[in-house]
DNA sequence: AATAGTAGTTACATAAATGATACTAACATG
DNA sequence: CATGTTAGTATCATTTATGTAACTACTATT
């Protein structure tokens, strides 16, 4: 097989997969992703989240931390009277631009084929 | 405020989330960017899809029908001796490549990333 | 008639995700 | 000391997703 073609081989389809599959994990369910949106318009408080987004505190507190170990949300505690912590996004949340760009694009154009249908 | 400038309105937001989340209920899940893979490297029959891809027919059907109702796969009933039955990509599930594509190229990269740190 | 193959479906069981509510810890204020 | 505020956590309930196994319908073959 040539070394340069691109390759269907049942193991780089699995691989493929896989890093899909990761991108999923990381992006996908109910609520990273409008998390993620909301921070996009600049730094929120715990409870500023919880009414913004409409999720209840058990579960904003573990989408934020599965958020901060992949390293597209810091977790900032703040020297205020009650202690605030806020949430914002980081350098690295930019790399996902490209993949959310492209699933708001084809997200919009179903819905309009959907229609037409 | 603006014509041209992009807006970052509460609605705009709105909006974006909810396109997204489209394309997410389309292609999320365990099971549906496996199928539309598998299906990459040509037609299958229902139990060679369910074999391949290590699902029951029960969900393999329920998965089969949304990406059908989604214009992505196409069923088609073949006149063989037992009945067979053939799926496969429609042209339109091309219109997905951009969206796995980056997804793929993020998942790769970030990976690597948690790798290193 | 009995057996087998294909494509499902049905009924039931379990697991995973999400939701609701109340609670704690820490600190400040009146 | 009682009250309020912020950021969670704990407990329990509900919903949604997925899994398993057996079963049906149709047809062909023996």
């Amino acid at each position: 097989m040539k070394k340069q073609a691109k390759e269907h081989t049942d193991d780089s389809c699995k691989k493929a997969r896989l890093a899909i599959q990761d991108t999923l994990d990381v992006v996908g369910g109910k609520w990273k992703l409008v998390l993620i949106s909301i921070l996009r318009n600049g730094k929120r408080k715990f409870n500023e989240l919880s009414r913004e987004a409409g999720i209840s505190p058990r579960i904003l507190s573990k989408e934020l931390q599965e958020l901060e170990i992949n390293g597209l949300v810091r977790r900032n505690v703040c020297n205020t009277k009650p202690v605030t912590v806020e949430y914002e996004l980081t350098t690295y949340s930019k790399s996902l631009s490209e993949v959310i760009l492209s699933m708001h694009k084809w997200g919009l154009a179903h819905r309009r084929k959907i229609m037409r249908d």
